[in-house]
RNA sequence: UGCGGGGUGGAGCAGUGGCAGCUCGUCGGGCUCAUAACCCGAAGGUCCCAGGUCCGAAUCCUGGCCCCGCUACCA
């Protein structure tokens, strides 16, 4: 049976690049179930943008003294080329910042009022009358009214630890440029989060059975614990997306509410330049359809209980506002398997201290899958981890290389040579050759359960280890010295050894795409195993913003056991990773801070 | 202070009640198809410490010690 899957991924923020942290975090998990789920032949929606609005980018613009348009489009480009370079492959890769997504949030905000889950209430915020703005607490620092340590901030302070009441600070000054901002009175809406509670506590329990520990204990432990308490929806900023309230002007919705509405308002930008404005329904308002959202456990609060709340509270409302006429309730996550952070050379990745490797920059140096493998097999998904260059070189060369990619090219060369570039004719095969097959087979189940629980890191293990037992298959039968005596017999190891790689380039395709399908391409298939990734531009009453998309292949399940026929001619085959210098370690480490 | 995550052979990790496992490294052997890759074998652990529960604990309970994060625009 053919499933809706949505795979909805964290939308990176404009103010900074990616590094290997994010990509192991989110968008390579998420890339990893999408194309899975394509391979076996669902329908995937695979959706993310540029998180553009908000002060931060605002500050970053005035800093550099540019358009604040400039500065997320250009952070929003390099998302694009470093997603593309490196096989994370969205159906759409848009930006927050499109006509559509604001009629979207804002729908959604109309169909939460309209509900009752929203109220107004006025607060002292400070103003900068230096930029004529108000700030946001964060950017305010001034001196503790609890200890008198003189660098808080407005809503923290550093020293006592303790939670702030931003309006006590006392000697404030604003972090952009050390002006000193007052009080004033502003007037926000709040969502009422207490009153969905009940229902957002109700979600989670559904799902505890399945979800990650982790990601429970941070959402309806913390609500168990201490309760949904109303939050700010609004603020006084003009870089966003407006209230849609009359007397409103000057005011946007908070980031925090309008980005994650972001993965819908994708779903439906996707639909509508596909030319079949309505099939967003199918992975929106179909109860049977599955949506995972992939972030990183700095989210998790945000994923697993305020969007679900947001979701919930507008219901079947966001159509009647959105479409005009009402329609279905929106579809709640049905997992947000969250990870945890990735460190490096044990320390925390710290992008302005140049404590980071670059996703570009690596990309500059070294191949798409070596990076997809070692974020892979080392993926935060259970605890922190880290990535270590003398390691990345250990893996990449000991297991990518020694156990597959080594595999892979023995079988084909040898191949190649003796049987004048086709698939052997095995002839009857023998009750060792069927129990390699049968083997390698087996991990259809085995590796296919890892991903569709989204265990990564188990997946590609199995995988790996299946290799593996090829390679001893090979040890025992020794084609290389049956060739001498018996060709037959020789035919009948190196069948079944190309059946097995055929097999498992299939099991590792999620992960290593481009390896996978060069093999693919050895082994002689003129169809490829996964559609291609483009760039399109994109008008609407905004401007224009470029996109990611993704143009699918002919539906139909490839995830099964090679048919590879006898005869079927190969493809001159070649080495499928490299093999890196001890010496990388130390190079890329002196790069570091 | 508080909250959270950890302490398992040289390194990195898996393992939540039943003979302690994986990858790498080390040592010895085999093979030569393959990117000196592949295969077999061996050495190496009082599973942080001390109590307790249990027929039985790395795994559960109690107490203690130690490390890391939450404190910076930074996932």
């Amino acid at each position: 049976m053919t499933e809706h899957i949505l795979i909805a991924i964290a939308w990176p923020y404009a103010n900074a690049s990616i590094h290997v942290g994010n990509i192991t975090g989110s968008h390579l998990p998420g890339d990893i179930v999408a194309r899975y789920h394509r391979l076996k032949g669902h329908h995937v929606l695979m959706v993310s943008g540029t998180d553009s609005h908000g002060t931060p980018v605002t500050l970053r613009a005035d800093a550099e003294g540019k358009p604040v348009e400039e500065v997320y489009k250009r952070f929003h480009n390099e998302f694009i080329d470093l997603f593309q370079q490196a096989g994370i492959s969205f159906d759409l890769f848009t930006t927050t910042h499109t006509e559509n997504h604001f009629k979207v949030a804002q729908s959604v905000f109309l169909a939460l009022l309209k509900n009752g889950y929203l109220y107004t209430k006025t607060t002292p915020q400070w103003y900068s009358p230096a930029a004529k703005r108000f700030l946001p607490d964060r950017y305010v620092e001034g001196t503790c009214y609890l200890c008198g340590y003189e660098g808080a901030r407005s809503d923290q302070c550093d020293r006592c630890g303790n939670v702030l009441e931003p309006e006590k600070l006392l000697e404030p000054r604003s972090k952009a440029d050390g002006s000193r901002p007052e009080l004033r009175e502003t007037e926000h809406y709040y969502l009422d989060l207490s009153k969905l509670e009940p229902d957002v506590a109700e979600f989670l329990r559904a799902r505890q059975s399945y979800w990650r520990e982790t990601v429970i204990s941070q959402s309806l432990g913390q609500i168990e614990s201490e309760g949904l308490q109303p939050r700010p929806i609004t603020r006084d900023l003009d870089w966003g997306i407006p209230v849609p309230v009359e007397g409103w002007s000057g005011k946007c919705l908070y980031v925090w509410f309008e980005a994650v509405i972001g993965y819908l308002s994708a779903a439906i930008e996707w639909a509508k330049i596909n030319g079949s404005p309505e099939t967003w329904k199918n992975w929106w308002t179909e109860p049977e359809a599955r949506a995972y959202y992939f972030i990183g456990k700095d989210n998790i609060f945000f994923h697993a209980a305020m969007w679900p709340a947001q979701l919930k509270g507008a219901g079947a409302q966001f159509l009647e506002f959105f479409a005009g006429q009402p329609g279905k309730p929106l579809n709640l996550p049905y997992d947000v398997p969250a990870n945890q952070f990735m460190n490096l050379e044990n320390k925390k990745i710290s992008g302005s201290r140049n404590w980071a490797v670059w996703g570009l920059d690596f990309l500059t140096r070294y191949d798409p899958d070596a990076l997809r493998y070692y974020l892979t097999i080392n993926m935060p998904e259970t605890r922190d981890t880290d990535w270590d260059w003398a390691e990345f070189v250990a893996r990449n060369n000991n297991e990518l290389v020694a156990t597959w990619g080594n595999l892979a090219n023995r079988v084909l060369s040898f191949a190649y040579k003796h049987w004048e570039g086709v698939v052997p004719d095995p002839g009857e095969l023998r009750p060792a050759d069927r129990e390699i097959l049968a083997t390698v087979e087996s991990g259809f189940q085995s590796v296919g359960n890892h991903l569709e629980s989204v265990n990564l890191r188990a997946a590609l293990g199995e995988a790996i280890r299946l290799a593996s037992e090829v390679n001893k298959y090979l040890d025992t039968s020794a084609p290389w010295f049956e060739i001498k005596t018996d060709k037959t017999a020789a035919a009948k190891t190196i069948y079944t050894a190309l059946r097995c790689i055929d097999s498992l380039k299939v099991l590792l395709a999620p992960v290593l795409p481009f390896t996978c399908q060069r093999l693919h391409d050895y082994l002689g298939y003129d169809q490829p195993l996964f559609g291609e990734q483009y760039v399109e531009e994109q008008t609407d009453s905004l401007g224009s913003h470029t996109t990611l998309r993704y143009r699918p292949i002919p539906a139909g399940p490839l995830w099964q056991p090679s048919q590879l026929a006898p005869g079927k001619a190969l493809r001159p085959p070649g080495p499928l990773f490299k093999k890196l210098e001890e010496s990388v370690a130390e190079e890329e480490r002196s790069r570091l801070g």
